[in-house]
RNA sequence: GCCGGAGUGGCGGAAUUGGUAGACGCAGGGGAUUCAAAAUCCCCCGAUUUUUUAAUCAUGGGGGUUCAAGUCCCCCCUCCGGUACCA
């Protein structure tokens, strides 16, 4: 007979489950052919210095479920590593005089520590830090590889330069066009870079971004405007005096003939060439080159444009169109200019207001509205547009392009918002770019790998380290010398295939071998909302890169995704410079990591942002202790081995059709929902509708079974959330199989039904009253029974009855009306 | 600016497919226990009117569809994420 334990010690009980899981080496995995596999897997943290609530909120989601698919039955593979580079660790080595090397280790012992003490169930024995050369290594190969199928090149790419330091600096380290250290005017600068063609996938990967069925509605109409696919034209325009052929794109082809100006970008070919012979020109390109923008700032600014003076002609009308300078005209999309139809496009028509260019109509506007007062940006039929009047969208689309080819001068075109990605960064803590360049300056993949990344090195933030160390830029092959490219890969890079070596961590001799196609795709990743672009578009694109080289097998690194909100506190993220930092060790010292992991799931839904309260955090710790006291309780009324339910009462019917709810409300909850938080609330119910006598010792063995019953369910349904309770709870009521070890209990389909329900009377739509009955009383009855409560009567006299709804177990509404 | 979310009691949230708004928990009030407190247990708990019964109002704001709207449609406000070198 197990012994009940008199006080919950948090302590004992998650040092013994842990070391019960450790001993047995429950969480270790293989590759097992008759077993359905399950890789779950969690965003692994850049290793920042601790592990914050934002961390304990993705891995407990993550944990609770992977344990789940554990108790069906599977195979399941949870992994944890370390996105190793990145800025931080440069800026702690400036502060704090440290090599970022070991920083960065530093970080990830403390990070590694406090992970195990919330108990997540990882495979332990797989985990890598991507600072690692074992696997940077093969990123360099991967690299070299895209490299050799031209899916790398290099070219041009503006950088935010810092003059003082003499450094490039990130965005976020530059705050209002000043470096965030030096305060100097940061200045914008043209470097060669690395690019790699992820537009190449782009159509591949915008159709199959609706096949992803285990995706959040959102995340994929993110994706989708990010590639941001559009059908249009493209016209071109001749400059008359310099003679560059001007290409612009528009979606809007029907407004051709309402182009007053041409606008082009401060680096378009033509600008440049101005800037030369026009001071004016030249300072306003001074203006507006002067500091990189986001596409954010970009778009606040004020629209500001120079005439150029200069003309082209209009393609079909032959007129002179203006041509002018301005600086909301991205270079890097379409083609470095637009044409402008102030009539029928916002952004043109407030800046033809602002510089009293011609405004032309050529749609039909459908209010009485001028054209001088707003631009018309519906589609409607053509006006003022010649041989097009009279034509609608579609069929002026077909008859310009017809027109346009047979006179050369523009074309059907398809455009993408995508562009291709920039991954060279002129930094020291990042995985080195894996090229030489010879003294000519041609470039090629370096011959052996990895390329080492020197960990001993003068950092203090001013020039790149890489390109000062002599030993690190020289090499030779044979005879010939080479020059060593110093710029680093953006660290989206590693974090764009880790989940695959997650597999093949070991694999010394392939980036990947034959057991990532066991593994791989992740059926589950969980991770924050703010990568729903970036990250995962970069992970989707280097999947089929990895697939085309035949390393993985289908073409999505991710079957299903959930994305958590983040954590709050007084409304605010959380963060050090706000103070409302909760520190997830002092919690899982005061209240252990049980009580945490049930507070962070129980407090809101995984996709909605969450407020900390230390409160709820104490309520998830009593409601702990209610359950250990109550199993306590169960165990001295006298355990019931087997369950006999033969002299059931009504009151044990009842219990029992809250279990087998429960059941079948907490796999659907954890399955189909990701609502954790109602699968808590729900086994909080059952906890509560345990009757009091039935923990009596005079309770009948029916009371007792099914007492046994909900705590059983209680406990397997709670075991993925707060596993070290349930798991001690188990051996405390005599099982000899570990609770992580147990199969999922299927609800009886015959306990979920209730005898009797309660149906709302409506009059109206109103509610009016209840009545209780049979469940399976017939509607004309049901009628009856409401038609008789007197608070229904009153509405009904003298009223004629229009229409009886009724839903089923739910409601019955009656219609009247005055007679 | 653009793309994507969110807004429900004093607070976190529930209401799954248009069908009883407020499950579950926190805070608060009352009681039991205690010399006392903590802990624990029991009861109450959206607002207004009402002795009870009941009625009216209420899901960011304004309109609409419907027998019925937190849920669907249109317009607006506020906050949050992303916006390509933070990760």
């Amino acid at each position: 007979m197990p012994k009940a334990n008199k006080v919950y010690s948090h302590k004992d009980v998650e040092k013994e489950a842990q070391e019960f899981w450790e001993k047995n080496q429950v969480f270790s995995v293989t590759e097992d052919p008759n077993k359905e596999k399950f890789y779950c897997l969690s965003m692994f943290p850049y290793p920042s210095g601790s592990a914050h609530m934002g961390h304990v909120r993705n891995y407990t989601l993550g944990d609770a479920i992977s344990r789940f698919q554990r108790l069906l039955g599977k195979n399941v593979l949870q992994p944890m590593g370390w996105d190793a580079f990145g800025l931080p660790a440069e800026n702690a080595a400036i502060k704090n005089k440290v090599q970022p090397a070991n920083w960065t280790n530093q970080n990830i012992e403390k990070m590694r520590s406090q992970l195990r003490k919330m108990g997540f169930a990882y495979d332990w024995k797989r985990e890598f830090a991507t600072c690692d050369p074992k696997y940077y290594k093969w990123e360099q190969w991967f690299f070299i590889e895209m490299l050799n199928k031209g899916l790398a090149y290099q070219d041009e790419a503006e950088v935010n330069w810092d003059p003082v330091e003499e450094t490039v600096l990130a965005n976020e380290q530059v705050e209002d066009g000043k470096g965030w250290r030096s305060g100097a005017k940061i200045e914008r600068r043209k470097l060669k870079q690395w690019f790699l063609k992820i537009t190449d996938y782009a159509e591949e990967m915008l159709e199959e971004t609706d096949k992803l069925d285990g995706w959040p509605e959102q995340v994929k109409a993110m994706q989708k405007n990010w590639i941001g696919k559009s059908e249009g034209m493209k016209f071109i325009f001749n400059s008359k005096k310099e003679g560059i052929p001007i290409s612009v794109f528009t979606t809007r082809p029907d407004t051709i003939m309402g182009v007053t100006f041409l606008a082009i970008s401060g680096d378009h070919p033509i600008a440049l060439n101005l800037e030369k012979e026009n001071e004016e020109i030249k300072s306003f390109l001074k203006d507006i080159n002067s500091i990189k923008l986001s596409e954010a700032d970009l778009a606040k600014q004020e629209k500001l444009g120079i005439d150029t003076g200069l003309q082209a002609t209009h393609p079909f009308s032959k007129e002179d169109i203006p041509i002018w300078i301005a600086n909301f005209v991205l270079s890097a999309y379409g083609s470095g200019a637009l044409m402008g139809v102030p009539a029928h496009d916002e952004r043109d028509f407030e800046f033809a207001k602002k510089y009293s260019l011609q405004i032309k109509q050529v749609i039909k506007g459908s209010s009485e509205n001028k054209i001088e007062d707003a631009a018309v940006i519906e589609k409607n039929l053509l006006i003022n547009s010649g041989e097009f009047d009279g034509l609608n969208f579609d069929e002026a689309f077909k008859q310009i392009d017809k027109k346009a080819k047979k006179l050369k001068c523009g074309q059907r075109q398809v455009n993408y918002r995508l562009r291709d990605w920039g991954v060279s960064r002129q930094r020291y803590w990042g995985a080195p770019i894996p090229v030489v360049k010879n003294l000519k300056g041609d470039v090629e993949g370096a011959k052996e790998i990895p390329v080492l990344l020197p960990t001993e090195v003068e950092f203090s933030g001013v020039k790149s380290p890489l390109s000062e160390m002599e030993e690190f830029t020289k090499v030779s092959y044979g005879d010939k010398d080479f020059i060593r490219e110093t710029d680093t890969f953006d660290t989206f890079f590693e974090s764009s295939w880790y989940y695959a070596r997650f597999a093949s961590f070991d694999s010394n001799n392939a980036m990947l071998d034959e057991r990532a196609k066991y593994w791989l795709p992740v059926d589950q990743y969980v991770g924050g909302i703010e990568h729903a672009v970036l990250h995962l578009l970069y992970s989707r694109f280097f999947y089929r890169c990895l697939r085309d080289l035949n390393l993985v097998e289908g073409s999505e690194p991710f079957l299903n995704l959930l994305c958590q909100g983040m954590v709050l506190k007084d409304g605010l993220k959380m963060s050090k410079s706000k103070d409302n930092v909760v520190d997830p060790d002092e919690m899982i010292e005061e209240f252990g990591a049980d009580a945490l992991r049930l507070f962070v799931m129980f407090a809101a839904p995984p996709d909605q942002s969450f407020e900390w309260s230390d409160q709820g955090l104490r309520g998830a710790s009593r409601y702990l202790n209610r359950l250990w006291n109550l199993v306590q309780e169960h165990i001295k009324s006298g355990l019931r081995i087997d369950l006999n339910f033969s002299d059931s009462s009504e009151q044990v019917r009842a219990l029992r059709n809250k279990t087998h709810q429960t059941l079948s409300k907490v796999k659907d909850d954890f399955l189909r929902r990701h609502s954790f938080n109602t699968a808590i609330a729900s086994v909080m119910e059952l906890t509560n509708a345990i009757p009091k006598d039935f923990l009596s010792t005079k309770a009948t063995d029916a009371e007792k079974s099914s007492v046994k019953e909900a705590i059983n369910t209680i406990l397997i349904s709670l075991s993925p959330i707060s596993p070290h309770i349930t798991h001690a709870l188990w051996r405390q009521l005599g099982n000899e199989e570990a609770i992580i070890d147990v199969n999922w209990p299927e609800a009886d389909k015959n306990l979920l039904k209730e005898k009797s329900v309660e149906i709302a009377i409506q009059i109206n739509g109103k509610l009016r009253g209840r009545v209780t009955v049979e469940s399976n009383l017939p509607q004309k009855e049901l009628e009856t029974l409401a038609r008789e409560q007197e608070n229904i009567k009153k509405y009904i006299e003298n009223k004629k009855i229009k229409k009886v709804i009724y839903i089923d177990k739910k409601l019955l509404n009656l219609v009247v009306s005055e007679k």
